[in-house]
DNA sequence: CCGGCAAGAATGAACATTCACTCATTTTGG
DNA sequence: CCAAAATGAGTGAATGTTCATTCTTGCCGG
């Protein structure tokens, strides 16, 4: 662990680490403070308890991931051109950021995030969301499947979520074809 | 918990039962042993530890759910009949069985499941795969696209996943029609 | 048919450990 | 020189596991 001023962004960065590879019970906050280069105690002048710590650093994380995705993103082209940009630049930030993947994952299977999933599902407008909108009028225009939304979801993004694993646990080799190859089978998923 | 002569299993459905809806970490071997109507100490008697516990009850849930997936396999039929089967057998079964869809969760997101995972990758003849047999063909009847076999796997599956979750958590309502269309949506996902 | 008895099964209180969190004390920096 | 920041030993609660003790069962000699 780098020191730096900053106290609070060395702790959260030695709890993505830890915990991205030892998941949250293999991760005791005196292990996070010493990796942290820090005093336990001092982790509470920052985070109220670790469950805000952990949520604290999803949030963080899921700014980055989403400012990530919008950058270069193509808003004038067609539905099937954005679809594919964001395949690939998903496939493309995890494979790049394994720490923040593995850590993700953690969060999700857990009940911080079922019940943050809960929230997103029930909440009226969410946000400035790119799929949504590329969901909403693909099925418009009849290019895409007529299904709910989640479906479209699921069946876009759930073998990102499994080939993104078994890439960073060494399994397979996602390079360059291999990810335009995998983004064009999910567009097949979904086009009419 | 109704109470069964058969100790072992009262303690492995407390098991399953805890375990699915709170984690393995909510799941204190004093509890497990409440809800079997069983001293804490007695289920050392049939476990070694809690560790080998949740593995062996992994094991059960796996064996049911293979057996339950050959079950009316239509070995004769074309590919695509055959990857239509599993594919709706397999949504069908955990739709039916939610404690070990999330059981099943819970263990592949852990420590246990990825050297389980890493074990079932590496091994060089994996029994009965149906699935693999399907892809296998497939590529060479030119009926599927050419990737690499986990890749497939995860176009195919990786959407069920997610989708059958959601089912669970209450979010979207999974009914015979919706099944046949994910099914189909996937087939479109490998397919040629 | 009975009474006692040995062996396995079951019990649950006690133990050792782990861990989130606290707080009296020390250090830092302006 | 003092207020804010940092420290880290201490605390209490939780939890996996052990083991001395109790209970159950089935057998056997009388």
């Amino acid at each position: 662990m780098t020191r730096t001023p900053d106290k609070r962004s060395d702790i959260l960065q030695a709890a993505l680490e830890l915990i991205a590879e030892r998941g949250f019970h293999g991760s005791p906050m005196a292990e996070i403070a010493e990796k942290a280069g820090v005093a336990a105690g001092t982790i509470y002048r920052y985070f109220e308890s670790k469950d805000t710590l952990i949520n604290e650093l999803h949030r963080e994380l899921e700014r980055e991931i989403l400012s990530s995705l919008q950058d270069g993103y193509p808003s004038g082209k067609p539905i099937r051109e954005r679809f594919l940009f964001l395949s690939r630049e998903i496939l493309r930030y995890f494979i790049g950021h394994p720490l923040q993947f593995r850590y993700m994952e953690q969060y999700f299977n857990s009940p911080y995030g079922i019940s943050r999933h809960r929230e997103r599902m029930l909440a009226k407008s969410d946000n400035q969301d790119l799929l949504m909108d590329i969901f909403e009028h693909g099925i418009e225009q009849r290019i895409l499947k007529e299904l709910p939304k989640p479906v479209l979801f699921s069946l876009s993004f759930g073998p990102l979520i499994t080939l993104i694993r078994d890439h960073i646990l060494g399994f397979i080799i996602l390079d360059e074809a291999m990810i335009e190859k995998i983004a064009e089978a999910c567009w097949d998923a979904i086009k009419r």
